[in-house]
DNA sequence: AGAAAAAGAGCGAATGCTCACTCACGTAGA
DNA sequence: TCTACGTGAGTGAGCATTCGCTCTTTTTCT
């Protein structure tokens, strides 16, 4: 089983009106969800007709498809820019929570996408992007620790492949927390309406209950 | 704003009738979610008309408020009874990994609701119900971590506001990962086909990391 | 070159299907 | 006979998808 994306039709048109076709969907998607969302209206507003939708996307699931495959190019980019580097774990996991905080604010939107993607329970189409989308940082986080084990700067006694899920799961609620509505609420009823104004606080604490959790002793 | 739950028809039934209604209900929305449920489906399989369900229930959303009221106050109720006892901190701690893992099944509920909420801008159906528990395990957390601090059980140089939220952030992805579609692929992805077999492993694990950010050296 | 024909891009009304919800009609007990 | 409960075919709205059409561009033929 393979994704389906966009025909080839989608890729003779000008970039101006692939962008805003795009744009318009994911915004559309974003709000609504999968489920929820009318392919005419998306239609509608990004100024193109029913008929040549069909003919860049042959089914609804196309179009989301190609929205979310868009969205995890850019996240994978930023990963890459930060893994590229040849800082120590310790580094490299406190310039994921800064691109955590900086990233989901301005890019709510891609956050609020998986958001809502998590929420549906399309099993075929989820197995497909959950593979797509974690498969960047599902590696990644795994090899970072096991790498980290054997050069003994953390813990022996753990299951890399675990902590790795836990890390993962810290980072991702983060994400949420800075771009959802609902979970910036939750984390103002933890830690006060300042939070959001004191990156730095979140940041060190975090670390220091990541290195707490990892590191020897 | 009121929730709309069932009518007064709903308990003039038989006990057993009602029970059939939810725990059908509870089964079809746990699998299809809200938008994907079939009122008429779930009317057919509990073995009543569908003006019957509808004498008992004016809306489709007060069928599913009904039910998500019944699965809150499950795990309100499991919650409480882990919180009487007079164990410690880390007791406690794995007490609700263990419940999270056995309560799955009621918790799809749970953790669909969150994620709706979570997703969606209009969250008027449910709103209430999460705020709710959500205040209750905030300060909840908090508490107990401020208590085992001045315990000096764990360490000193934390906060524990932020700590108590990246504790919460951990159970709940957990929840997440046991109960919806998406993050149980994710976490074969990290750990194989097996971890759902393997509950000891994951919940030890968990601790492991819990108890390397949390407590003294 | 100019006419004619074919190919293709784009359109949107129409189709057909899926439900949430209604209501005219039982039926059983008092 | 009256009330209360229950029934399920029917209604209408929403929406993914189709298809016959127009308009434009390219190719073929004289």
């Amino acid at each position: 089983m393979k994704l389906p994306l966009f025909n080839e039709s989608f890729t003779k048109i000008s970039e101006e009106k692939r962008n805003k076709i795009l744009q318009t969907a994911t915004d559309y998607f974003a709000e609504h969800g999968f489920e929820s969302s009318n392919i005419n209206m998306i239609a509608k507003k990004a100024g193109i007709s029913i008929g040549a939708m069909y003919s860049y996307f042959s089914s609804k699931e196309a179009l989301f498809s190609t929205v979310i495959h868009y969205a995890v190019e850019t996240l994978k980019s930023v990963m890459d820019d930060i893994m590229k580097g040849d800082d120590e774990l310790l580094s490299k996991l406190e310039k994921i929570i800064r691109a955590v905080q900086v990233n989901s604010r301005t890019n709510v939107l891609y956050t609020k996408l998986y958001g809502q993607l998590t929420a549906e329970n399309r099993s075929d189409l989820t197995s497909q992007i959950v593979a797509d989308i974690e498969s960047v940082t599902t590696g990644l986080y795994t090899a970072l620790l096991e790498q980290a084990q054997k050069e003994k700067i953390i813990r022996n006694d753990i299951d890399p492949r675990l902590f790795a899920f836990f890390l993962d799961n810290l980072l991702i609620t983060l994400q949420f927390s800075y771009a959802c509505t609902y979970y910036r609420e939750r984390l103002k009823l933890y830690a006060g309406e300042d939070v959001f104004s004191d990156d730095d606080l979140v940041a060190t604490q975090l670390m220091k209950f990541i290195k707490g959790a990892l590191l020897l002793n």
